[in-house]
DNA sequence: TCGTCACTAGACCGACCGGTCTACATAATT
DNA sequence: AATTATGTAGACCGGTCGGTCTAGTGACGA
């Protein structure tokens, strides 16, 4: 299946915002890594640089739904999708040198009120991975789920940022493995207590 | 106290690094909002403008360790102390109507493996903060203490991070409200088990 | 067969980028 | 007083930026 000029164009700035951020690529480097003129680029986005931004992250948005929703299916318990999650990115960001990390973290940091389409796009594509988890946390009884969707969001953004400042995984990794392990700790207690007062 | 020439650069160019990042900002902006002339950038900081940002850098990092020092000096409680600091974290990003968060963020997803002397600076301050907190965790018992270290950096990067993106302080509250919980319990809890165990 | 339309292609533009260079003011040194 | 070191000031430069515009290509419908 060839993928057509609008796909390639969208996906290389999904690379180009994971490995340089907004205004750290050129439109001559993307158009050339994407294999497409000017013209092209401006015919499917009329906008501009920007709004090729905002189908990217719309793009990744999407993708991060469809992800969660299969690695929930397979996995029952959410700590340990969680984990296939937090291990996935690692490999990534070891696979491509401590260069790739998320594509929403560093645009998210750039972007002004100026850029309210792109701040707007940020906010619906956080929200829906927040509520994505916070769902199937909720679902198997976590407290608290609307701030531990925050919480592993918020571990895997930090997390991947020291990682790739460090051009170690440790911290990361470290990061992970004490907030699963605090995480189950509760759970487990938790359903105790339950069982305790259902006595 | 008249603040040098060199000392304003730094300061605008941590604001800068702050709001819109490396990439984010140019030279001409800079120096107005330093106040100089482009002669006093290349006279103090002959490497320009990443000269100037690995002088920040490095500046943020010294701050760092020197708030955390005090911070833990007066809240001997370490787990007051982080609910201190991020309480901090979000009245300045309230406070500059979410734009202004942390310096080393940005700059950290920009850089490249070509930035070798950025990379460096950031590793430098990204692990000396860790290493701050480590010990004072460690010092009051808390387990793990270097995974705990790293996940409250990441708490409050990837807090930062989505907070911004959301226009609202509200995820970064939710995690580190859940963060800190998860942690004193876990805390109180190990501290039974060791008073059941001196028995 | 001829237009039409979606798309590709890249020459071209003004603005701004980071960086260099010369001229100058001031202060310290002798 | 003469000289030197330190720093300020900004004109200037080539290169690249994001963006516009015209020309061309190929498929499809009338």
């Amino acid at each position: 299946m060839n993928k057509s000029t609008r796909d390639k164009l969208i996906d290389a700035m999904i690379d180009a915002l994971q490995r340089k951020g907004l205004h750290g690529v050129g439109l001559s480097e993307l158009l050339a890594s994407a294999g497409a003129p000017k013209g092209s680029l401006y015919h499917h986005f009329p906008g501009g640089k920007s709004e090729l931004a905002v189908a990217a992250i719309e793009r990744v948005g999407q993708r991060a739904e469809k992800a969660f929703a299969t690695l929930f299916e397979r996995q029952p318990d959410p700590l340990d999708a969680l984990a296939t999650w937090l291990h996935g990115a690692l490999d990534q960001l070891q696979g491509s040198a401590f260069e790739s990390g998320c594509p929403l973290a560093a645009v998210a940091l750039e972007s002004g009120p100026a850029d309210s389409e792109i701040r707007a796009a940020l906010a619906n594509a956080f929200s829906a991975i927040r509520q994505a988890l916070q769902q199937q946390l909720q679902r198997h009884g976590y407290p608290q789920p609307e701030g531990l969707s925050a919480l592993f969001v918020a571990l895997y953004e930090g997390g991947l940022l020291q990682a790739r400042a460090a051009d170690s995984s440790e911290p990361l990794k470290q990061a992970a493995t004490t907030l699963l392990h605090l995480t189950r700790q509760q759970h487990t207690e938790a359903s105790q207590h339950d069982r305790i007062h259902s006595q």
